[in-house]
DNA sequence: TAATTTTGCGTAACTAGTTACATAAATATG
DNA sequence: CATATTTATGTAACTAGTTACGCAAAATTA
Protein backbone atom coordinates (compact mmCIF):
# COMPACT_ATOMS: atom_id res chain seq x y z
CA UNK A 1 0.00 0.00 0.00
CA UNK A 2 0.90 3.47 -0.80
CA UNK A 3 2.70 5.81 1.94
CA UNK A 4 0.17 8.06 3.05
CA UNK A 5 2.31 10.13 4.75
CA UNK A 6 5.03 10.63 2.30
CA UNK A 7 2.24 11.69 -0.18
CA UNK A 8 0.97 13.92 1.97
CA UNK A 9 4.24 16.27 1.61
CA UNK A 10 4.86 18.92 3.77
CA UNK A 11 1.76 18.10 5.54
CA UNK A 12 3.15 15.07 6.54
CA UNK A 13 7.10 15.80 7.28
CA UNK A 14 6.38 15.65 10.97
CA UNK A 15 4.43 12.47 11.22
CA UNK A 16 7.31 11.06 9.20
CA UNK A 17 9.56 12.50 11.72
CA UNK A 18 7.64 10.68 14.68
CA UNK A 19 7.84 7.44 12.64
CA UNK A 20 11.50 7.13 11.55
CA UNK A 21 12.45 8.17 15.38
CA UNK A 22 10.42 5.40 16.71
CA UNK A 23 11.93 2.93 14.54
CA UNK A 24 15.21 4.18 15.86
CA UNK A 25 14.70 3.87 19.10
CA UNK A 26 12.49 0.69 19.16
CA UNK A 27 15.30 -1.57 16.61
CA UNK A 28 17.80 0.03 19.11
CA UNK A 29 15.87 -1.78 22.16
CA UNK A 30 16.09 -4.76 19.98
CA UNK A 31 19.67 -4.74 19.59
CA UNK A 32 20.23 -4.29 23.16
CA UNK A 33 17.63 -6.97 24.13
CA UNK A 34 19.15 -9.71 21.07
CA UNK A 35 22.81 -8.56 23.09
CA UNK A 36 21.75 -9.33 26.28
CA UNK A 37 22.76 -5.47 27.48
CA UNK A 38 20.70 -3.96 30.11
CA UNK A 39 20.69 -0.40 28.89
CA UNK A 40 18.46 1.59 27.04
CA UNK A 41 18.46 3.70 24.06
CA UNK A 42 18.17 7.39 24.94
CA UNK A 43 21.02 6.49 27.93
CA UNK A 44 23.62 7.06 25.63
CA UNK A 45 24.21 10.77 25.76
CA UNK A 46 24.08 10.80 29.20
CA UNK A 47 26.48 8.10 29.30
CA UNK A 48 28.81 10.41 26.83
CA UNK A 49 28.42 13.21 28.80
CA UNK A 50 29.41 11.79 31.54
CA UNK A 51 32.20 10.11 30.16
CA UNK A 52 33.43 13.36 28.98
CA UNK A 53 32.52 15.98 32.12
CA UNK A 54 33.15 13.58 34.99
CA UNK A 55 29.75 14.74 37.19
CA UNK A 56 26.92 16.94 36.08
CA UNK A 57 23.67 18.31 38.02
CA UNK A 58 20.43 17.68 36.28
CA UNK A 59 19.99 21.39 35.08
CA UNK A 60 23.51 20.80 33.27
CA UNK A 61 22.41 17.84 31.31
CA UNK A 62 18.85 19.48 30.51
CA UNK A 63 20.80 22.36 29.36
CA UNK A 64 23.18 20.36 27.09
CA UNK A 65 20.99 18.15 25.24
CA UNK A 66 17.73 20.47 25.42
CA UNK A 67 15.60 18.08 27.29
CA UNK A 68 13.43 19.21 30.24
CA UNK A 69 14.45 18.60 33.41
CA UNK A 70 12.16 15.87 33.88
CA UNK A 71 12.79 14.32 31.36
CA UNK A 72 16.17 13.92 32.59
CA UNK A 73 15.32 12.90 36.15
CA UNK A 74 13.18 9.91 34.50
CA UNK A 75 16.48 8.68 32.86
CA UNK A 76 18.74 9.70 35.56
CA UNK A 77 16.37 7.12 38.09
CA UNK A 78 16.76 4.30 35.91
CA UNK A 79 19.96 4.32 34.98
CA UNK A 80 20.59 4.40 38.78
CA UNK A 81 18.10 1.40 39.44
CA UNK A 82 20.59 -0.39 37.01
CA UNK A 83 23.52 0.87 38.71
CA UNK A 84 25.17 3.12 36.02
CA UNK A 85 24.76 5.84 38.19
CA UNK A 86 24.93 7.61 41.36
CA UNK A 87 24.52 10.95 43.09
CA UNK A 88 25.60 13.56 46.21
CA UNK A 89 24.28 16.75 46.74
CA UNK A 90 26.68 19.62 46.60
CA UNK A 91 28.19 20.35 49.87
CA UNK A 92 28.60 24.46 48.86
CA UNK A 93 24.92 24.35 47.37
CA UNK A 94 22.12 22.53 49.55
CA UNK A 95 19.58 22.72 46.26
CA UNK A 96 22.28 20.89 43.28
CA UNK A 97 22.70 17.03 43.20
CA UNK A 98 25.33 16.04 40.98
CA UNK A 99 25.48 12.86 39.23
CA UNK A 100 28.42 10.94 37.50
CA UNK A 101 28.89 7.27 36.41
CA UNK A 102 29.62 4.21 38.83
CA UNK A 103 32.28 2.08 38.12
CA UNK A 104 30.10 -0.62 36.90
CA UNK A 105 29.37 1.87 34.05
CA UNK A 106 32.96 2.65 33.86
CA UNK A 107 34.11 -0.45 33.12
CA UNK A 108 30.99 -1.46 30.78
CA UNK A 109 31.99 1.51 28.55
CA UNK A 110 34.57 0.10 26.24
CA UNK A 111 31.80 -2.41 25.31
CA UNK A 112 28.91 -0.22 24.89
CA UNK A 113 31.25 1.74 22.92
CA UNK A 114 31.59 -1.12 20.31
CA UNK A 115 28.10 -1.14 19.93
CA UNK A 116 27.06 2.71 19.73
CA UNK A 117 30.28 2.45 17.03
CA UNK A 118 28.06 -0.28 15.23
CA UNK A 119 25.18 2.04 15.43
CA UNK A 120 27.08 4.61 13.58
CA UNK A 121 27.77 2.66 10.63
CA UNK A 122 24.31 1.59 10.43
CA UNK A 123 23.69 5.19 10.51
CA UNK A 124 25.64 5.91 7.68
CA UNK A 125 24.63 3.37 6.00
CA UNK A 126 21.45 4.20 5.93
CA UNK A 127 22.10 7.83 5.39
CA UNK A 128 24.44 6.69 2.85
CA UNK A 129 27.02 8.40 4.25
CA UNK A 130 26.01 11.58 2.61
CA UNK A 131 25.54 14.21 6.00
CA UNK A 132 23.59 16.55 4.05
CA UNK A 133 20.36 15.71 6.38
CA UNK A 134 22.52 16.90 9.21
CA UNK A 135 23.04 20.10 7.94
CA UNK A 136 19.45 21.16 7.06
CA UNK A 137 18.02 18.96 10.20
CA UNK A 138 20.48 21.98 11.84
CA UNK A 139 18.58 25.02 9.06
CA UNK A 140 15.18 23.77 10.90
CA UNK A 141 16.66 23.38 14.83
CA UNK A 142 18.04 27.16 14.04
CA UNK A 143 14.80 28.56 12.70
CA UNK A 144 12.41 27.17 15.04
CA UNK A 145 14.84 28.28 17.92
CA UNK A 146 14.40 31.49 17.16
CA UNK A 147 10.71 31.97 16.32
CA UNK A 148 8.62 28.41 17.68
CA UNK A 149 6.33 26.90 15.22
CA UNK A 150 3.38 28.25 17.27
CA UNK A 151 4.13 31.29 17.07
CA UNK A 152 4.81 30.77 13.30
CA UNK A 153 1.36 29.00 12.51
CA UNK A 154 -0.02 32.09 14.48
CA UNK A 155 1.22 34.65 12.04
CA UNK A 156 -0.05 32.42 8.90
CA UNK A 157 -3.35 32.39 10.12
CA UNK A 158 -6.17 34.03 7.67
CA UNK B 1 25.49 26.29 26.17
CA UNK B 2 26.61 24.26 23.04
CA UNK B 3 24.43 21.64 21.68
CA UNK B 4 25.68 18.55 23.02
CA UNK B 5 23.46 16.48 20.53
CA UNK B 6 24.66 18.12 17.58
CA UNK B 7 28.25 18.02 18.79
CA UNK B 8 27.76 14.30 18.93
CA UNK B 9 27.15 14.18 15.03
CA UNK B 10 25.82 11.19 13.11
CA UNK B 11 25.19 9.41 17.02
CA UNK B 12 22.94 12.70 17.83
CA UNK B 13 20.92 12.12 15.20
CA UNK B 14 18.17 10.56 16.37
CA UNK B 15 18.15 12.01 19.15
CA UNK B 16 17.67 15.69 17.20
CA UNK B 17 14.61 13.48 15.37
CA UNK B 18 12.79 12.64 18.79
CA UNK B 19 13.50 16.25 19.74
CA UNK B 20 12.46 18.57 16.92
CA UNK B 21 9.00 15.82 16.23
CA UNK B 22 8.16 16.89 20.38
CA UNK B 23 8.84 20.39 19.53
CA UNK B 24 6.45 20.10 16.44
CA UNK B 25 3.79 17.73 18.54
CA UNK B 26 3.89 19.96 21.77
CA UNK B 27 4.03 23.50 19.83
CA UNK B 28 1.09 22.37 17.63
CA UNK B 29 -1.31 21.26 20.67
CA UNK B 30 -0.22 24.77 22.39
CA UNK B 31 -1.29 26.26 18.88
CA UNK B 32 -4.87 24.40 18.68
CA UNK B 33 -5.05 25.18 23.10
CA UNK B 34 -4.47 28.45 22.31
CA UNK B 35 -7.32 28.81 19.20
CA UNK B 36 -9.57 26.84 21.49
CA UNK B 37 -10.07 23.78 19.42
CA UNK B 38 -10.16 20.54 21.17
CA UNK B 39 -8.23 18.27 18.42
CA UNK B 40 -5.28 16.88 18.60
CA UNK B 41 -1.93 16.61 16.65
CA UNK B 42 -1.79 13.54 15.22
CA UNK B 43 -5.25 13.23 14.70
CA UNK B 44 -4.52 15.60 11.52
CA UNK B 45 -3.36 12.62 9.71
CA UNK B 46 -6.82 10.30 10.45
CA UNK B 47 -9.19 13.23 9.47
CA UNK B 48 -7.24 13.53 6.07
CA UNK B 49 -7.36 9.52 5.73
CA UNK B 50 -11.04 9.90 6.18
CA UNK B 51 -12.31 12.28 4.66
CA UNK B 52 -10.68 11.63 1.09
CA UNK B 53 -11.89 7.85 2.09
CA UNK B 54 -14.50 8.07 3.26
CA UNK B 55 -14.81 4.48 5.82
CA UNK B 56 -12.24 2.69 6.36
CA UNK B 57 -11.25 -0.27 8.71
CA UNK B 58 -8.40 0.15 11.77
CA UNK B 59 -6.23 -1.99 9.65
CA UNK B 60 -6.26 0.04 6.56
CA UNK B 61 -5.17 3.12 8.69
CA UNK B 62 -2.42 1.33 10.06
CA UNK B 63 -1.02 0.49 6.39
CA UNK B 64 -1.80 3.44 5.28
CA UNK B 65 0.52 5.32 7.73
CA UNK B 66 2.53 2.35 8.87
CA UNK B 67 1.39 3.06 12.42
CA UNK B 68 0.95 -0.37 14.66
CA UNK B 69 -2.70 -1.16 14.84
CA UNK B 70 -3.17 -0.51 18.83
CA UNK B 71 -1.87 3.06 17.86
CA UNK B 72 -4.34 3.99 15.36
CA UNK B 73 -6.93 2.15 17.96
CA UNK B 74 -5.86 4.87 20.70
CA UNK B 75 -6.45 7.62 18.10
CA UNK B 76 -9.49 6.66 17.48
CA UNK B 77 -10.58 5.99 20.25
CA UNK B 78 -9.84 9.40 21.68
CA UNK B 79 -11.52 11.41 18.43
CA UNK B 80 -14.77 9.08 19.22
CA UNK B 81 -14.84 10.48 22.46
CA UNK B 82 -14.57 13.74 20.80
CA UNK B 83 -17.20 13.08 18.75
CA UNK B 84 -15.44 13.30 15.51
CA UNK B 85 -15.30 9.71 14.18
CA UNK B 86 -17.85 6.77 15.02
CA UNK B 87 -17.94 3.20 13.67
CA UNK B 88 -19.76 0.42 12.88
CA UNK B 89 -19.09 -3.46 12.23
CA UNK B 90 -18.86 -4.76 8.54
CA UNK B 91 -21.70 -7.22 7.77
CA UNK B 92 -20.11 -9.25 5.79
CA UNK B 93 -17.38 -10.30 7.98
CA UNK B 94 -17.69 -10.00 11.56
CA UNK B 95 -14.16 -9.10 12.32
CA UNK B 96 -14.12 -5.54 10.11
CA UNK B 97 -15.22 -2.47 11.67
CA UNK B 98 -15.76 0.81 9.88
CA UNK B 99 -14.62 4.29 10.76
CA UNK B 100 -16.23 7.16 9.46
CA UNK B 101 -16.21 10.99 9.92
CA UNK B 102 -19.09 12.18 12.45
CA UNK B 103 -21.29 15.15 11.06
CA UNK B 104 -19.66 17.06 13.61
CA UNK B 105 -16.51 16.26 12.06
CA UNK B 106 -17.51 17.24 8.46
CA UNK B 107 -18.62 20.13 9.43
CA UNK B 108 -16.01 21.24 11.17
CA UNK B 109 -13.27 20.06 8.43
CA UNK B 110 -13.20 23.75 6.63
CA UNK B 111 -12.06 25.31 10.24
CA UNK B 112 -9.44 22.98 10.60
CA UNK B 113 -7.97 22.81 7.24
CA UNK B 114 -7.15 26.98 7.76
CA UNK B 115 -5.68 25.74 11.17
CA UNK B 116 -3.51 22.83 8.83
CA UNK B 117 -2.76 25.38 5.97
CA UNK B 118 -0.85 27.95 8.55
CA UNK B 119 0.63 24.74 9.91
CA UNK B 120 1.88 24.17 6.18
CA UNK B 121 3.12 27.54 5.65
CA UNK B 122 5.02 27.51 9.17
CA UNK B 123 7.18 24.53 8.41
CA UNK B 124 7.92 25.82 4.66
CA UNK B 125 9.43 28.66 6.62
CA UNK B 126 11.01 26.10 9.00
CA UNK B 127 12.82 24.39 5.90
CA UNK B 128 13.38 27.34 3.71
CA UNK B 129 10.98 26.36 1.07
CA UNK B 130 13.84 23.97 0.23
CA UNK B 131 11.97 20.28 0.18
CA UNK B 132 15.26 18.12 0.11
CA UNK B 133 15.34 17.34 3.58
CA UNK B 134 12.35 15.46 2.39
CA UNK B 135 13.52 13.71 0.08
CA UNK B 136 16.66 12.53 1.89
CA UNK B 137 14.46 11.66 4.24
CA UNK B 138 12.66 9.51 1.69
CA UNK B 139 16.20 7.66 1.37
CA UNK B 140 16.67 6.59 4.64
CA UNK B 141 13.22 5.52 4.66
CA UNK B 142 13.33 3.55 1.72
CA UNK B 143 16.66 1.76 2.90
CA UNK B 144 15.16 0.96 6.58
CA UNK B 145 12.56 -0.48 5.08
CA UNK B 146 14.96 -2.90 3.35
CA UNK B 147 17.25 -3.83 5.97
CA UNK B 148 16.48 -2.89 9.05
CA UNK B 149 18.71 -0.97 11.52
CA UNK B 150 18.53 -3.90 14.09
CA UNK B 151 20.53 -6.11 11.52
CA UNK B 152 22.61 -3.20 10.15
CA UNK B 153 23.47 -2.51 13.62
CA UNK B 154 24.65 -6.34 14.42
CA UNK B 155 25.72 -6.65 10.77
CA UNK B 156 28.56 -4.02 11.99
CA UNK B 157 29.20 -5.32 15.17
CA UNK B 158 32.90 -6.80 15.35
C1' DT C 1 18.67 42.36 57.25
C1' DA C 2 14.07 41.25 55.91
C1' DA C 3 11.32 40.37 51.97
C1' DT C 4 11.18 39.00 47.24
C1' DT C 5 12.80 36.60 43.28
C1' DT C 6 15.30 33.04 41.09
C1' DT C 7 17.20 28.51 40.79
C1' DG C 8 17.36 23.41 41.23
C1' DC C 9 15.09 19.43 41.97
C1' DG C 10 11.25 16.49 42.25
C1' DT C 11 6.38 14.65 41.37
C1' DA C 12 1.90 14.21 38.95
C1' DA C 13 -0.76 13.86 35.05
C1' DC C 14 -0.56 14.03 30.35
C1' DT C 15 0.48 12.83 24.91
C1' DA C 16 2.13 9.36 21.63
C1' DG C 17 3.77 5.64 20.24
C1' DT C 18 5.54 0.49 20.80
C1' DT C 19 5.53 -5.01 21.57
C1' DA C 20 3.22 -9.03 23.45
C1' DC C 21 -0.75 -11.35 24.09
C1' DA C 22 -5.81 -12.81 23.67
C1' DT C 23 -10.03 -13.72 21.17
C1' DA C 24 -13.22 -14.37 17.54
C1' DA C 25 -14.26 -14.72 12.74
C1' DA C 26 -12.90 -16.01 8.17
C1' DT C 27 -10.08 -18.80 5.24
C1' DA C 28 -7.20 -22.55 3.85
C1' DT C 29 -5.89 -27.30 4.14
C1' DG C 30 -5.86 -32.38 4.72
C1' DC D 1 -16.03 -31.33 6.68
C1' DA D 2 -13.11 -30.95 10.61
C1' DT D 3 -8.96 -28.89 11.85
C1' DA D 4 -5.36 -25.54 11.44
C1' DT D 5 -3.95 -21.07 10.07
C1' DT D 6 -4.56 -16.31 9.16
C1' DT D 7 -6.72 -11.92 9.86
C1' DA D 8 -8.91 -8.04 12.51
C1' DT D 9 -9.61 -6.06 16.60
C1' DG D 10 -8.76 -5.11 21.23
C1' DT D 11 -6.11 -4.80 25.88
C1' DA D 12 -2.06 -4.54 28.96
C1' DA D 13 2.27 -3.03 30.11
C1' DC D 14 5.95 -0.66 28.48
C1' DT D 15 9.39 3.45 26.61
C1' DA D 16 10.06 8.43 26.11
C1' DG D 17 9.17 12.58 26.37
C1' DT D 18 6.17 16.95 27.80
C1' DT D 19 3.79 20.87 30.90
C1' DA D 20 2.17 22.32 35.40
C1' DC D 21 2.96 22.63 39.97
C1' DG D 22 5.32 22.63 44.67
C1' DC D 23 9.12 23.29 47.80
C1' DA D 24 13.49 24.58 49.65
C1' DA D 25 17.81 26.91 49.16
C1' DA D 26 20.39 30.64 47.27
C1' DA D 27 20.65 35.18 45.42
C1' DT D 28 18.95 39.70 44.88
C1' DT D 29 16.79 43.84 46.23
C1' DA D 30 14.71 47.38 49.11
Amino acid sequence: MEDFLIKMGYTGLTGRLKRLNDQFVYQTKQFYDDLGVDIEPNWHMIFLLLEKEERLTVMDMANATRISHPGIIKLLNKMKKNGYVSSKKDVDDQRKRYWFLTKKAKEKLPELHTYWEAGDLALRELLENNDELLTLLQVVEKNIYEIDYTQRMKNNMK
